[in-house]
DNA sequence: GAGTGGTCTAGACCACCCG
DNA sequence: GGGTGGTCTAGACCACTCG
């Protein structure tokens, strides 16, 4: 049942790297110390040094150790938030948060798109994409307006879907286009009055506006979404990397 | 000279993955394409495989190729832009797009920390710490205020040094704390007078406010920032995975 | 079944850092 | 000099995908 390379099922690398992290979360090893050497893991587990290293290295993409050339592997202190890097979605969002979220769908047809729109979509002026606007509201207060724009030619079925109760990722996931990572920029703008009047704030009070460019994994953008976001209700946590 | 693992005293992996990535630069590899399997590629070089596969990696982490199991590697979409990711710094930005940058240091001093940065920094609250405040400039433009506090018991000189023609990070890294990553905040509000006065701009415009904690290699907090960006002259690009 | 990436070994020599 | 991570080998078997 197990096979050479595996216990219980299990690959040895994914054994070691969820060992030193239970040690971590334990704090039986604390922040800053210096973690065993490769070798002495290596002949604690009784698997090969490569094994290890491979395992190791889960845990240094993650930040939870750092490599000293000559001096060993250490414990990260671990002040960051780790999370609010990752990309995710409005719904799993407010679930993670506590709070009640609603989707509430403004408007949904299939035009030809803009300039801006097909450049970001990779896509020829005027071929035809999705429009989806929504507005989104946490407890009850409207806090985002969404303008998305996807793909016809990918996504041709989209607005049949339940798009008030699932994320359209959800759907570009299930038809062979996972979403994985996202470019977005952001300014601060002064609210117009429609999107004062969708989101119940004063015309010329400050918005977080967004425009973001999202793409699956194997590269090809599906969604190109302009996003205003109340200044007071609503901030943005994102961590980089040097 | 050189060393049995090294030809040219360049890493074999590194080869591979200097080679893999200047394929696709000049589209012989295109968008989309498989490239050559782990094993052709050990052939065709004369290394081992997994010296190949620690090049591809690399260009995975990049985003520059992804792996499909049972079937291959593939150059992904280079629709994105892949830097905005990283952790720069004002200097470093500005020399990137050809932009003529100044800092204008407003204030510098000691004093205890606050609540909210002897948090941020993991300090005790009243410990002291170095306040540094700038306005930075771009092509004579006031765009950015900082308001910079770093712990004075790590960095006790840091008010010696020329703060005006090299950022703090330079210092940080000469000092031993080299910068690894940040978390940021982000929210819309409007400038009051004193924001309004520095950058220039009318009481109420919209800024882009920004709470940041930056952190070196070892997890250690080094520097909390408040910064205030014009909202027409700054926007903030980033990246986000799933 | 053929081809591909995923995992693993049991060694090896090197470069780097520290006392 | 001794310990550490960095790089590398020449194989191996497995799991997955596709035609």
């Amino acid at each position: 049942m197990t096979s050479p390379n595996k216990t219980n099922g299990v690959p040895r690398y994914i054994q070691i790297r969820e060992s030193l992290r239970e040690d971590i979360l334990n704090s039986v090893l604390l922040p800053g110390q210096k973690i065993p050497s490769e070798d002495e893991l290596a002949l604690k587990f009784g698997f090969s040094r490569m094994t290890v290293r491979q395992g190791i290295s889960d845990l240094i993409d993650e930040g939870l150790l750092y490599r000293r050339n000559g001096v060993g592997t250490f414990v990260t202190h671990p002040q960051i938030v780790r999370d609010h890097t990752r990309l995710t979605n409005f719904l799993e969002n407010a679930k993670i948060k506590g709070i009640e979220a609603k989707v509430q769908v403004l408007i949904a047809d299939i035009l030809p798109a803009k300039l801006r729109v097909s450049r970001a979509l990779d896509l020829k002026e005027g071929e035809l994409v999705i429009h989806i606007k929504t507005l989104r509201l946490a407890n009850g207060d409207p806090v985002t307006i969404h303008d998305a724009y996807v793909p016809y030619r990918i996504f041709p079925l989209m607005l049949q879907e339940d798009l008030e109760n699932h994320h359209i990722w959800e759907y570009m996931e299930a038809y062979g286009f996972p979403v994985k990572r996202a470019v977005q920029r952001m300014e601060a703008r002064e609210a117009d009055e429609e999107i004062a009047g969708l989101l119940n704030m004063d015309v010329g009070a400050p918005i977080l506006y967004k425009e973001r460019t999202v793409y699956s994994e194997n590269g090809t953008p599906v969604e190109f979404t302009y996003c205003y976001n109340r200044g007071d209700r609503y901030s943005l946590t994102v961590a980089l990397f040097r």
